[in-house]
DNA sequence: TTAATAGTAACAAATAAAGTTACAATTAAT
DNA sequence: ATTAATTGTAACTTTATTTGTTACTATTAA
């Protein structure tokens, strides 16, 4: 996995559980797609358990599915429930400088307003529309899409 | 200098320039009031000076000042000026997964739609107004600006 | 009772970012 | 011309962040 691709790795994982539908994958299972470590895996769907969007099932069978209708989740559900960090960080202030001190104050409107707008595009994409072009690539190929599965 | 604070900074260092205007400042001089190392501070403004949001001026009584006029310098200008990745950075590909492998075609056209409605949004306030607004600020507090300067 | 799974903490390794040193190029002042 | 202060940039070091790993407890189906 590459530096904070956090986001784009968790709307992978929602549209693979979306694309195997009727079954819960393991931790191993989705850590085998993204080419990680299962424990990074199951890290990143903490965040998408607290917001409802995955589910998980303990013992043995256990494992993960998305918590409710792949139309109900969107692609600005999915960067609520992994963003830890403002949009644009700050570096930190110096008390000593007038930008500094009223820099936050200075641009907190406008990268609020940024970030709704950004919110109003990211709301219209879900989960169920990406799993549906997908569909659509995989059946425009030559081959079927079931050797291409791959896991 | 906290993280990956490029673009803030940079928003800092214009407002900065503009706020001392008809001065040509050095890379030490603004390295102080960012708090970081003069290099640090042309290392980012090279990537300004690219884009002709601000300009430099060698030997003695050298530094930077603003390329044009503060109202002509937009968030969204410099946004484009320090950006060096993705908005949304992707973990990187595994040509086994049907997800992970078409995963750059199913995101694109919603991220690329999600920037532009951001773009609309930075490129409404200028380096100008948010000058505007920290005179504003500093003109009703007590005490009056000039011993605030600082540095 | 067993075994396979999730949840999570603690730690290690890898990667990225920031800071530092050093020096060539430029140029204003003398 | 010489000097000195500055930018531009490369190379390197340090620090911070992210990712990966190990190890363990809790849960639960068989």
């Amino acid at each position: 996995m590459r530096s904070s691709s956090k986001y784009v790795t968790a709307v992978h994982i929602c549209i693979f559980l979306r694309h195997m539908p009727d079954e819960i994958l393991s931790s191993a299972i989705i850590a085998e797609s993204v080419k990680t470590n299962p424990v990074v895996i199951r890290r990143l769907i903490h965040d998408l358990r607290e917001k409802d969007i995955i589910k998980s099932i303990g013992g043995p069978a256990g494992g993960f599915c998305l918590a409710r209708d792949a139309s109900d989740i969107s692609l600005w559900d999915i960067y609520v429930a992994t963003k830890d960090d403002e949009l644009f960080k700050r570096p930190k202030v110096n008390p000593e400088c007038v930008v500094s001190s009223n820099l936050k104050l200075l641009v907190h409107d406008v990268f609020t307003e940024a970030e709704l707008s950004m919110k109003n595009t990211l709301q219209q994409t879900s989960i169920e529309d990406l799993n549906h072009n997908l569909t659509s690539i995989l059946g425009t190929e030559e081959a079927g899409p079931a050797i291409r599965e791959g896991r």
